[in-house]
RNA sequence: GGCCUGUUCGUCUAGUGGUUAGGACAGAAGGUUUUCAACCUUCAAACAGGAGUUCAAUUCUCCUACAGGCUACCA
């Protein structure tokens, strides 16, 4: 191991946290609250963040599962100063290259007695909890093994006898550390039992492989949600027997779905990966976490991440579990899409409309490639009040890119009203043809000429922009009609109002 | 079941031994307006319950209820 030295030129503090995520194929929402808070800690300290995954569990992880993760956490900006990818005198960072470090470590316990062999199985074990449980009792290891003396267990397991290692826990006596959310916790040891630290395959389990590795990477701070709160004092368990001294603890309150119950698939998405596809943004994203479990005042709720970096403290984070609510976070994408300045969300948006046109038919394409860019900056300001996610962008501008289709709904929607929206479509092609060039054919001589039209045809603007709007965009809803008129452009303009002239024909 | 933890508007939260208990989202009403948004104004909305300590408790203590977590050779 490296001296702190070389770390202490880069860094301005001893503060090093980390984030330890397991390998499941996305980033869990909790998980990216954790992440960032740790990260903000290390920011706000000038400490270090470090990044190790936990994949001690062969069964259930594969390679390509961490990818994702480390997609999400780069997409929010939480880079890492050690870890995968990126090294640090305290590696390897994964569980899984670690595995000769854990088991030096059970040795020495098992050659100081703070540790021994187990050789029964899962199913003995098994029927043994379930007899507990039948009788309403806990279950707690019945040490079976613990007498089995040290060279007979190494006999046996020579003889190939599949074993485990369990950990002695005291019998009596307590265990004691502050947390600095939650306190002071105080369990007596008689509720710990001599939990497994090696599985018969070799690898630690996790209560184990977290300890020593919180101690051998110096963190010096265990910032973690508060699931673990249950599991600190068996890691305490270890780093007594292993004579280490201990982290701060910083339990996080739990995030829930929008039921109070823990958050699942369930109540939707749960994976930061599918609220990136969704459209929200990481300003977004970061913002809300941050506030799922921490304040700073009692008013500020938009922060940017220097904001954060700046203003984060551990003393700001409270004890109540947060649900996670969605509503919020759409209303604070929404605030940063129409907050943000236009060239931040432009590309976003223009990927998505290349996409859609990608997949578009081809006959109906109203715009020439070359020219994408420039209609996307003036529907922009048109927009971004009105969208909350970039996905749904789409929807709402595609028909500066394609030609409308109207259903029988809209063909039929002025039938029987009081205003004849042939009249209408007819005067205002009328009108609009006395437009000379294209470049007079923006939206205040639009506005002009239309509400002069209301005048001669004694028409409430309402009234005419109904006819208009539905034929210009086929829905009730649209962009500003006049600023969408000036960007569709005469020709396309006056194309649309004849297309649902005929469309109504006869109707 | 055992152990650990939590409880302020529907939600995220601020806050104090004496406050009109504050803000934000969502909701309602109104304004602005070419639709929808955005924006502005206003309204409604909370200290889980019960004891105790105290001149005084939302705030301190205990109990209950409810909620969550842990209780695996998962993490």
């Amino acid at each position: 191991m490296k001296s702190m030295q070389t770390l202490k030129n880069k860094k301005d503090s001893n503060v090093r946290v980390r984030f330890a995520p397991s390998p499941t194929g996305f980033l869990h929402i909790g998980g990216a609250r954790t992440a960032l808070f740790n990260w903000l800690y290390a920011k706000k300290t000038g400490g270090t963040f470090i990044l190790r995954i936990e994949d001690t569990d062969t069964a259930r992880h594969q390679e390509n599962t961490i990818e994702p993760i480390f997609d999400s956490l780069r997409w929010l900006g939480i880079n890492w100063d050690e870890g995968p990818g990126k090294g640090g005198d305290y590696g390897p960072y994964r569980q899984s290259e670690r595995t000769h470090i854990y088991q030096d470590y059970a040795q020495r316990l098992l050659d100081d007695r703070k540790a021994y062999y187990c050789f029964c199985s899962p199913e003995e074990l098994k029927e043994k909890r379930d007899a507990a449980a039948k009788k309403g009792l806990s279950f707690k290891y019945d040490r079976k093994c613990f007498g089995i003396p040290l060279e007979e267990s190494r006999e046996r397991i020579k003889n190939g006898e599949p074993s485990a290692i369990r950990i002695l826990a005291p019998d009596d006596g307590t265990i004691e550390f502050d947390d600095m959310i939650y306190g002071k916790i105080k369990v007596n040891t008689e509720n710990l039992d001599d939990y497994v630290i090696m599985r018969s395959n070799g690898l630690p389990t996790y209560n184990f492989s977290v300890a020593v590795d919180d101690a051998l990477m110096e963190i010096t701070d265990v910032i973690r949600g508060e699931d673990h709160l249950s599991n600190t004092p068996k890691q305490i368990l270890v780093y007594r027997a292993l004579g280490f001294s201990l982290p701060g603890f910083i339990h996080l309150p739990m995030i829930l779905g929008k039921d109070g119950s823990k958050l699942s698939k369930r109540h939707g998405a749960v994976s930061v990966g599918f609220y990136r596809e969704e459209g929200f943004l990481e300003e977004a994203m970061v913002n809300y976490l941050a506030l799922l479990g921490w304040s700073y005042d009692e008013k500020t709720t938009i922060f940017s991440v220097p904001e954060l970096i700046e203003k984060f403290s551990l003393e700001g984070i409270g004890k109540k579990p947060a649900r996670f609510d969605y509503d919020k976070l759409l209303w604070m994408n929404g605030y940063y899409i129409r907050t943000l300045p236009a060239e931040r969300i432009k590309p976003l948006i223009e990927k998505r409309v290349r996409d859609f046109l990608e997949n578009a038919d081809r006959s109906r394409i109203i715009i020439k490639t070359d020219e994408i860019s420039e209609r996307i900056d003036r529907i922009m300001p048109l927009i971004s009040m009105r969208i909350k996610t970039i996905s749904e962008s789409i929807s709402r501008i595609y028909p500066f890119f394609i030609s409308v289709e109207y259903n029988e709904q809209l063909k039929e929607y002025f039938k029987n009203k009081e205003i004849s929206a042939q009249n209408v479509l007819e005067k205002t092609i009328d009108s609009i043809k006395e437009i000379g060039n294209e470049e007079d054919f923006n939206s205040s001589v639009l506005e002009e000429k239309i509400h002069k039209l209301c005048e001669d045809l004694d028409i409430g603007i309402r009234k005419l922009t109904e006819v208009l709007r539905i034929a210009l965009w086929a829905d009730k809803v649209s962009p500003p009609l006049f600023e969408t008129m000036a960007i569709l452009g005469k020709d396309e303009t006056l194309k649309r109002l004849a297309k649902y002239l005929k469309a109504i024909d006869g109707k």
